[in-house]
DNA sequence: TTGTGTTTTACGACCTCC
DNA sequence: GGAGGTCGTAAAACACAA
């Protein structure tokens, strides 16, 4: 069942108890984690307690659903508005392109494709009407760039969010408990697709090619989450190049 | 513009663990 | 029994060639 070993050490997981390791995300380089950056209890306080970072944000969040102006429902600015995530990914430390981190509007190609209000427009919605279902005309919605970006990085930092990130994660981004676990279930079928597709590349490269010894990557499909040590140079989320790509034009 | 393929949310079924 | 995992899939959103 749980085939990332990262897990079962009881199963008791703490974001303590991963350890960061930013080389191995060296090709993604936008979403490195830097410890200590925004006082993230991942990053900068292992193993010691910490409160949460975004309790200042939490106190703005009006909980879930359509706020009472456009302006605080939007999930791209509550909490987050420029000024605001600036310090988070500042300019020119490397941590972001340059073209991320100086304003919202200009986030990326989908950021002036999606309008955010009319995301928050579509995710009040769901948000209105826990009760939709597909049958629904709009039944999905479509997350922000700085929502997926955040997640993302997460997601970088652990393929296996926990109880209480899950909740910081969802109340900074406004979203749901279950839409951030079910974000994260998806984005991990996602790199298990991924890495079979390399695997598939690859070994069809070993036939047409001399033969080459078995990597460490090619234990199983699940190689690549197995653990975040399994990380390697060809572990490049698809996902993540492709919001990289988008700040980065 | 439109047809088509891909990606992204969301869910249900089923499983394991506590 | 509930929570959360994978797997498969639906359907909206998106990208892109023709």
């Amino acid at each position: 069942m749980y085939p990332n070993p990262v897990r079962h050490p009881g199963l008791n997981l703490s974001p303590q108890n991963y350890v960061p390791a930013p080389p191995q995300y060296s090709d993604f380089a936008s979403y490195h984690h830097v410890p200590g950056i925004n006082s993230d209890p991942h990053h900068g306080q292992p193993g010691g307690t910490w409160s949460s970072p975004y309790a200042s944000s939490r106190d703005d969040w009006h909980a879930y659903g359509p706020g009472p102006t456009a302006s605080s429902a939007n999930p791209g600015q509550l909490g987050f508005s420029p000024p605001d995530f600036n310090p988070v990914q500042p300019p020119g430390s490397g941590l972001l392109p340059p073209s991320m981190s100086s304003s919202a509007p200009s986030l990326s190609p989908n950021a002036q494709r999606r309008n955010p209000y009319e995301w928050m427009r579509r995710s009040g919605v769901p948000q209105s009407n826990p009760s939709k279902t597909r049958t629904k005309d709009k039944y999905r919605v479509v997350y922000t760039d700085h929502q997926r970006l955040e997640l993302e990085k997460e997601f970088h930092y652990s393929r296996y969010i926990t109880i209480r990130r899950k909740a910081e994660l969802a109340a900074t981004l406004s979203l749901t408990e279950r839409q951030v676990k079910i974000w994260f279930q998806n984005r991990r079928a996602k790199e298990r697709k991924v890495n079979k597709k390399k695997m598939q590349q690859q070994s069809q490269q070993a036939t047409t090619t001399t033969p080459t010894p078995p990597t460490v990557g090619t234990t199983a499909g699940m190689g690549g989450i197995c653990s975040s040590s399994s990380s390697n140079s060809n572990m490049v989320s698809p996902t993540a190049l492709t919001i990289k790509e988008e700040y980065l034009s």
